[in-house]
DNA sequence: CCAATATTCAACCCGACAGTTAAGTAATCT
DNA sequence: AGATTACTTAACTGTCGGGTTGAATATTGG
């Protein structure tokens, strides 16, 4: 089907995805060039790569180039339009930090955890 | 690769799909049956079907036979783990409602023209 | 300049997903 | 009971997304 609001359509879509998730989370903390945000994951680089360029597609994070390096950092911004849509149906009390560091945890937790699993 | 956590990938894939994006969108308005759920769209009443079927698993809906009628629901509070996670990039300011109904509307409006497209 | 580092691109594989049509199931109406 | 309404399931198709490997590009350090 044809899409009607390609923005929302690519900000979910990119978020659907535990990896990239993880990677927003570690973004959240400090920017990284693309070699150490790939560091914890078990997959290739080319594929952390691809997954940065559809967080940049989305306009969720922004590549910065200085030198040969890469630096990946957060368009927390870039949520925006997603977030009024998502809050729109639950009316959810203020964010409860916690909760959310609970989640990032989680995700980190569980991405380290695989990566050490074949040992 | 394994999922890390199978809710919030579930809830983000549903939300990627803008035709369920709209149907969610029609549900907050009232509750429907999947019939009519279905009308305002061009495709099958089958893929409609599916595209319920992924709500339900992805907990944002819920269907309920009253004879032979399956009437569907909005679930709001399971966009609430989403919703969280999201807020925690961000920090907006409270939702402007204003903000949503523009967003409703202007997928609803999408679907409609999309269907009278071809005359 | 040459080698090494950092990152993307290209070509390919495979499984998941949206769509279709046609048949199957469930409940109601007369 | 039989026809009709309301959905779902099955089987199939085409596209897309994530993964891989290997070659290409860009920048720096020696």
């Amino acid at each position: 089907m044809a899409l009607q609001n390609p923005s929302l359509d690519m900000i979910f879509a990119a978020l659907a995805d535990p990896t990239r998730r993880t990677i927003l989370g570690m973004l959240l903390e400090d920017d990284m060039a693309v070699t150490d945000v790939a560091a914890p994951f078990e997959v290739s680089l080319a594929a952390i790569s691809k997954h940065l360029a559809v967080l940049v597609t989305a306009g969720l994070i922004r590549q910065e180039r200085r030198g040969r390096i890469i630096w990946c950092k957060l368009e927390p911004e870039g949520l925006r339009s997603a977030s009024v849509w998502m809050q729109g149906f639950g009316q959810f009390e203020p964010v409860d930090l916690d909760d959310f560091e609970r989640f990032l945890l989680a995700e980190l937790e569980a991405a380290r955890a695989e990566s050490d699993e074949q040992p």
